[in-house]
DNA sequence: GCTTCATTGTATCTTTTTGATACAATGAAT
DNA sequence: ATTCATTGTATCAAAAAGATACAATGAAGC
């Protein structure tokens, strides 16, 4: 286990990183009507946790979300934003990361970097989750998408952390036009309600949805999709706005 | 110059801060129609920078923050929120913090905390302008309000710092009430739309903003106010909403 | 005291946006 | 050919926002 050796080395030393700060991103997907969320699930413990990583000592913050991101997702150029920093005195806890390594056969000496104070910067990433290969860290054994209204108990203050990236991202889903991340290339009117829905956890009145996207002028139609189902074929739709 | 020397033995010696992480306030006050921004100047130098400072091993960030700006204005439970975190690896300039230090006749070692990255927390402050007494810190020998259109060059990032703040609180301004922090306790409803047209920059049509503001069921109406000016004496207001 | 004047509070009308309902068109199953 | 769920669009009503008008006020000028 030579990969192993490795992991020992880097986790018991304290590495080249910028101290005191870490990154957590809150990755939402859709899939089947539900937004869904990334989480890792460390080995051989019941710690659920939001994907995160430290910066590099001379690295911007933004790309050191996207590398943390890109490991995880195998995704590059992701659209997150930072939401909020995380910074009470009171999220450390040295049992828990004692026992996160400890489920990696990893000793965590006293002066290990791990056991300082970390303030924590959220960011929020939106992804198309047919793109998305999710794949765990070292650390972890799982790395799953969860069902929002089904999260378990996170590690810290993550389920937190999640609370208010989704309520950034509801106040923010007027005000820019993000949600298409979190939507394939193509996509029905009544996936982009679903969505719409979803995330403001409120039914809309179709047509008049149908009404206020359109007249959005970003939405080029494509041609029909045949579902196969007995009704009307809906139109297929691309986002044609500038930017993400 | 017993101070000085206290000084010197801060500023050279790594204190007991929380690494890498630095915080700057955006402390903003309303007077004479003019939207004002709290600035510093160091000390033999020409350079002007946002009030900011550092955190304690064991303090949460938000008092860090209120504690920085108390010292500033002698105000405390000061209305303010994080709205963005500047980290690139670039925001670092040795040679200024060099210059900032030799105008307090401060050597800096090579091994001294300044040199190293810092990433910055920036928070706005909304503050009524008739309450703040401002004072410099030991660095500078002035602490002033400025015309947020006639800001001058500042260090560093800090004028990205300003101009990010000024958006945010720009898209939040109908989302959360928070302008009354602006405005002393009681004030007329002409003041009240001065400073909305101050912070979007856009012109309203007073009938219309007076219906709005008054439909929004947050201000109580005093007594008028006799301005001894050849005109109708225009009511006082209070606001009276839940909150700041 | 009467008139003048700038400003304020409110009313009114128009336009735009949003909410609610209705209905014809469609594509496949029966 | 008929049935059926869904889709695209039209239409009406209600609410919000934009624009204009006007009487009321408080002091100054004469």
């Amino acid at each position: 286990m030579t990969k192993n050796i490795d992991l020992k080395e880097y986790w018991e030393n304290k590495p080249q990183l910028l101290p005191s700060v870490s990154i957590d991103c809150v990755t939402l997907g859709f899939h089947n009507n539900q937004l869904k969320i990334l989480l890792l699930k460390y080995k051989n413990t019941e710690y659920y946790a939001l994907p995160g990583g430290f910066i590099n000592l001379d690295e911007d913050l933004e790309v050191a979300a996207q590398r943390i991101l890109e490991e995880r997702t195998g995704l590059r150029n992701i659209y997150l934003e930072q939401f909020h920093v995380f910074g009470s005195n009171k999220r450390r806890n040295d049992d828990t990361h004692r026992e996160i390594m400890a489920g990696c056969e990893i000793e965590m000496k006293p002066n290990n970097f791990l056991l300082n104070r970390f303030i924590s910067i959220g960011y929020y990433a939106l992804i198309d989750f047919t793109k998305a290969t999710p794949s765990p860290d070292e650390l972890s054994d799982s790395c799953m998408w969860y069902d929002i209204d089904k999260i378990p108990t996170l590690m810290f203050d993550h389920n937190e952390i999640f609370r208010k990236a989704l309520e950034t991202l509801r106040t923010m889903l007027d005000e820019k036009l993000i949600c298409f991340n979190l939507l394939p290339d193509t996509f029905t009117m009544n996936e982009l309600q679903n969505l719409y829905e979803t995330i403001l956890g409120e039914k809309m009145i179709r047509s008049n949805f149908q009404r206020k996207m359109l007249s959005l002028g970003i939405l080029e139609r494509i041609e029909k999709k045949m579902t196969g189902a007995a009704n009307k074929a809906p139109y297929l739709y691309r986002f044609v706005g500038e930017g993400y």
